[in-house]
DNA sequence: TCTGTCAACTGGTATTACAAGTTAACCATG
DNA sequence: CATGGTTAACTTGTAATACCAGTTGACAGA
């Protein structure tokens, strides 16, 4: 409290880099709507020209958006913008996350947590073409495992909890979910195989999931809630034991 | 059902790019501990040497290792290795993100959740040395608030949440927790200024913490959830009427 | 109608060069 | 001896250029 370094703090101070500008730019032109998804982004050579700065400068702040999943760019083809989706940025940190221990474990934990809170929203805020949609996913769930396909079945499971997300309405929590799914397809065990392949298991799930529309269904939140924590925990044992 | 591609599926095929390589390489040298926090990583001219590819090539990767606050480089010093950290990723993120209408309080809402989950993990894991943490952030909050030092309170508040996720001993919970308030650092309304300067707020606030330390210094978890609720019902009431 | 060809794009990579910042050793000055 | 200035050898930042390779669309030919 007596020197001058505690009245007057000197914060560090960082130049920007070129490729932060045109970041900057970009972002703001995308939030702006003036580029929307879909749209094709001029050619790096035109960029260079309209920020006045080189190519490599341009293609550094491109790598970026491809990376936060932001532009999709095809090799002599172009850079297209598209909603954002950060898959690629994940397949970077997943190996980084996965080698600590037992994060698998935690990342079912924290799924858990992500739906729960989906149900307590869906107490307030379902419709009826929620719960249609619902009926949907559950319909091709039962499809996948009556004519015994695994894979079609993952995707079917997937696409019953994308869709109570959805009918939560929050944004943040569809956006989480998506995180936590992509990192689980990076799973390091034995590849991407979260997939469950044994019947019985698959017809589990599957009434699993009946048990739980039924619930949203009858707007019975509190025993969906329950059978959603008990799912996951049915989850979390097929998981541990490979 | 009647066609090849029904059974025969091709998957279009997407060469990778050399940056990509790099990366990957990068990554799993990180992830196997080669190299580890504090480490100064080899110039850009060496990396090219060594990958047989080019400086931009090198470059490249390098930008989005700095995007994913992997590295931190300084123009003519070097790049270092340092504990990953989403600040500079928010960074880019952020303005699309509050773009969305809501998003503000969507966020706080989702902190509610996480908040929640980590006072539930409490439950089973709190050690003593975690109540003491919590003290020593809470006396900071204290000296801050009878100081009337706003800065000074505001850091101490974030502090306190912070021990509060560290003691859920959940590496995910605290990672997510680290995001939201780095989204929350960059939030649209007026600049940083989620900091409550108001006194009596700030009294209140620190009287909120201590009641939710006491309640779990007296293991009584359950109080400790609805305080923390309520909590944080009292701070997006501050929020809303700015 | 289909198929191949070709020219004019596009991004991917490499090379080279120079500007600008950092670091450490050294030297001069008080 | 300590401080500050100078310098040389690094480093990253940016630019310019060239060439390869993939894509696209138009057009000619079967």
């Amino acid at each position: 409290m007596k020197d001058v370094q505690s009245d007057i703090r000197f914060k560090p101070v960082a130049p920007r880099k070129i490729y932060q500008y045109i970041l900057e730019q970009f972002v703001q032109m995308v939030s702006a709507k003036v580029i929307k998804p879909g749209d094709k982004i001029p050619s790096e050579r035109e960029l260079a020209l309209a920020f006045h700065v080189s190519r490599p400068s341009v293609r550094e702040a491109l790598r970026v958006l491809e990376i936060i999943g932001l532009i999709e760019v095809q090799a002599g083809g172009g850079a297209y913008l598209k909603e954002m989706e950060l898959g690629p940025f994940i397949g970077v940190v997943a190996p980084l996350l996965f080698s600590r221990e037992n994060f698998d474990l935690e990342l079912l934990d924290f799924r858990e947590t992500l739906e729960i809170r989906a149900v307590e929203l869906l107490a307030q805020h379902m419709t009826d073409d929620d719960v249609t949609m619902l009926k949907t996913s559950l319909d091709a769930m039962e499809h996948a495992v009556s004519t015994n396909d695994p894979e079609a079945g993952a995707t079917a499971d997937v696409a019953f909890h994308r869709t109570l997300l959805e009918a939560s309405k929050s944004y943040i929590l569809q956006k989480v979910m998506d995180l936590v799914v992509s990192l689980f397809e990076h799973s390091v065990r034995g590849g991407r195989s979260i997939v469950l392949e044994r019947r019985e298991d698959a017809r589990q799930l599957y009434l699993d999931h009946l048990h739980i529309y039924r619930a949203l269904r009858n707007r019975e939140f509190d025993k969906a809630r329950n059978l959603v924590v008990s799912h996951l925990q049915m989850v979390r044992q097929l998981y541990v034991m490979h």
